[in-house]
DNA sequence: GACCTGATAATGTCATGACAACTAGCCAAA
DNA sequence: TTTGGCTAGTTGTCATGACATTATCAGGTC
């Protein structure tokens, strides 16, 4: 039947490593593994050629091959078997899904993204933004609420609410770029992010402002993010076109 | 204002390590560690003991010891930062999204799970079922749908195809316990899953079915899984009643 | 007082070596 | 034919050591 096909790597491949550049190693080989497997140069079902052989072939040691090959492991591209070996998995590949704004989602796909600004104000926060932000009740804290398009069509309603030292965020900002374009130029690094995906029916504002008809079905986003020192930097509402937007999860085992 | 505590773990910490044991000496870490998080012995935006020393005090080399913290960070519970350490997230604690069924879902929550089979039969692979399961079209397939309650309530309905090697599970199977827990008494270890998130509305019959009105809103999931050698054995059509589930996703970046 | 500089401390990267645990395949014995 | 065990191959775990990179902070200089 399915035959386990023995593929092996091309000899040539992986010479040419910056080895005294400020890109890791291991980031360097699982980049171009990955690579492989995308063009289909590993076909599904493959084999890749055993940790210690990789090694080396390519002049590093087998933690830092390790560690590559883990890389793309939890991409969910890989699969490892302890005494067998590593193959490829099966199925139309697809791409991670990573800690980015929908303003880059759209971005990436190649669609033309824009944004009306329904809300920009000062605003103390109530029981639940406080408790997602992790301020205090009635602290001030930046409400904005925005309509994006993707090509000049509604794709979703977004309400977010941000700690005080956000508040001098200026509308031409929001206007012109996302809100996390926004928060990474004010020095801002999301790390973590908190995510609750639901569906339920569209109240008569966001049937309006999303071009749909009353009492459709929505597809809901509810998010805290978090900065590289644990800090909540965002919490947000989010509706979306059920039609033109969705999101794509990965999960890997361990 | 938030000062950054500097919480240390107490000397007597993990000093019950089963060092000849089956488990991992880095599991055993990041499962103490993980738990005074969570039950709050080590509280949000506290700093963690530096690697090495923590590694001194347990005995354990600086790998281990990385090793064990990673793990938490990939779960959004640790943040860490280079030349600064390590700090416990902020916000409310959430469990990691797993590779679980809704089966598994609703046991974890204290919830009554049950079954009805609507249908169980083979059937020829069509384009998309043949696709997504990397199996020739018109080859067979195992066919089903189910209803799954939660406390006599109706929560999903659930279409899933599987490959012909599992046309043999019979229906007594299926009512007493989740698919997932059917396909792992085969031997079958589920190892990666793609996910598609969205939502629609509810047709005539899905609506009979999950005790809800027309046209409500629905939470759709679209899933192929694979096994530990990377090929698909399940893919699945998924419809949730969105007041009852939804989907919780932990992102992390690198 | 503002700015530069160095010391300090912490995580990030990489190498080397060793042994354990698991799988598949071959081969011999019952 | 079937069962069992042996062997080779591969990933999993862990230790030790070294250096690089980055952020903080104290102190000196202009």
């Amino acid at each position: 039947m399915s035959a386990q096909e023995e593929n092996v790597l091309p000899m040539g491949m992986f010479m040419d490593l910056e080895r005294s550049g400020p890109i890791p190693l291991y980031f360097q080989v699982s980049q171009r593994i990955e690579k492989a497997i995308l063009s289909g140069e590993l076909p599904a079902g493959s084999r890749l050629e055993n940790e210690v052989a990789l090694g080396q072939r390519l002049g590093l040691s087998r933690p830092t091959v390790r560690r590559a090959i883990q890389e793309i492991v939890d991409k969910g591209l890989l699969v490892r078997r302890r005494g067998i070996g590593t193959q490829v998995v099966h199925g139309q590949v697809t791409r991670r899904v990573e800690l980015t704004s929908l303003y880059d989602d759209l971005t990436n796909t190649h669609k033309v993204p824009s944004t009306h600004l329904l809300t920009l104000e000062s605003q103390p926060a109530d029981a639940k933004t406080a408790e997602r932000l992790g301020v205090d009740e009635g602290s001030p804290t930046l409400h904005l609420r925005r309509v994006r398009l993707a090509d000049d069509v509604p794709v979703a309603v977004m309400e977010n609410w941000l700690p005080a030292e956000f508040i001098g965020i200026e509308p031409t900002d929001l206007v012109a770029h996302g809100l996390y374009q926004v928060l990474r130029s004010r020095g801002v690094t999301m790390r973590v992010a908190r995510q609750h995906i639901g569906a339920r029916k569209s109240t008569a504002e966001e049937s309006a402002l999303l071009e749909i008809e009353k009492s459709s079905a929505l597809l809901t986003m509810d998010r805290t993010a978090f900065d590289n020192s644990g800090r909540a930097v965002e919490f947000g509402q989010h509706c979306y076109r059920p039609d033109l937007y969705s999101f794509e999860v990965t999960l890997v085992e361990k």
